[in-house]
DNA sequence: TTGACATGAAACCAAAAGGTGTTATATTAT
DNA sequence: ATAATATAACACCTTTTGGTTTCATGTCAA
């Protein structure tokens, strides 16, 4: 189950959000405490949680009149997951080069010399 | 410079975009060609693909009277940038204790205890 | 030179996003 | 019991997003 309607890219693609997780990182918050650290208001405060919760990227629970909220940090791994596909093109010149000789026939006239070390 | 209006984050959270990147993974497309994959119109493609330039995921070069797009995945490293800070949260168990242990106030009457092996 | 092709540019549209404020309800402290 | 607190639930507003269609322009091929 754990019905995601908020895909987490689109979640963490605001700063606020953003800037939410990494309160949350630091500790669990209710609302009110969460919302005193931004200009905006609490309901705005809420709206950005219950997507982040979609996310399944929070939880909350009920104490007393407070709704604490909670880091549930897992579903990043899909990002993870997401960016390591693109790693190869930036990581290290091998893969570079590797691309461009993948790709030799949108690079016409491109040669790839190998030069020996005596 | 390299002006960032839109931001990378931003630039990914649409899955249309997401596809349009990895195709381009594989080779340096025409917006016609990128359009052949989607259902949606040729314009919608090339709004995506201002976006994606905007983030400098992509650039795009004129050539004849095609308008031909590669793929520019250096500014995904922010990206994992920002997610190595959340992955002491889910990577291994030692990360997460160290996490209880520092919202200790957070967990009143949990106890660690450290046992030692003969 | 005349179509066919690829893109650019503009006007437009519906729905979603990111806010606001108000009101109601449950919980806590005095 | 009462007042203050914390949130939930709405109704509402404006801007952005993701899409459309139409028309103009530059380029290639026959």
């Amino acid at each position: 189950m754990t019905a995601v309607k908020h895909d987490v890219f689109q979640a963490i693609a605001d700063p606020t959000r953003r800037e939410v997780l990494r309160l949350l990182a630091n500790k669990e918050l209710a609302i009110s405490e969460i919302t005193s650290h931004f200009p905006i208001s609490r309901t705005a405060i809420a709206k950005h949680l219950q997507i982040l919760s979609e996310a399944n990227l929070v939880s909350g629970k009920k104490v007393g009149r407070e709704k604490i909220y909670q880091l549930q940090p897992e579903p990043l791994s899909e990002v993870k997951q997401w960016l390591s596909y693109y790693e190869q093109f930036w990581n290290n010149k091998l893969s570079i080069l590797k691309h461009i000789v993948e790709n030799e026939d949108e690079n016409d006239g491109l040669k790839v010399i190998k030069i020996d070390h005596e």
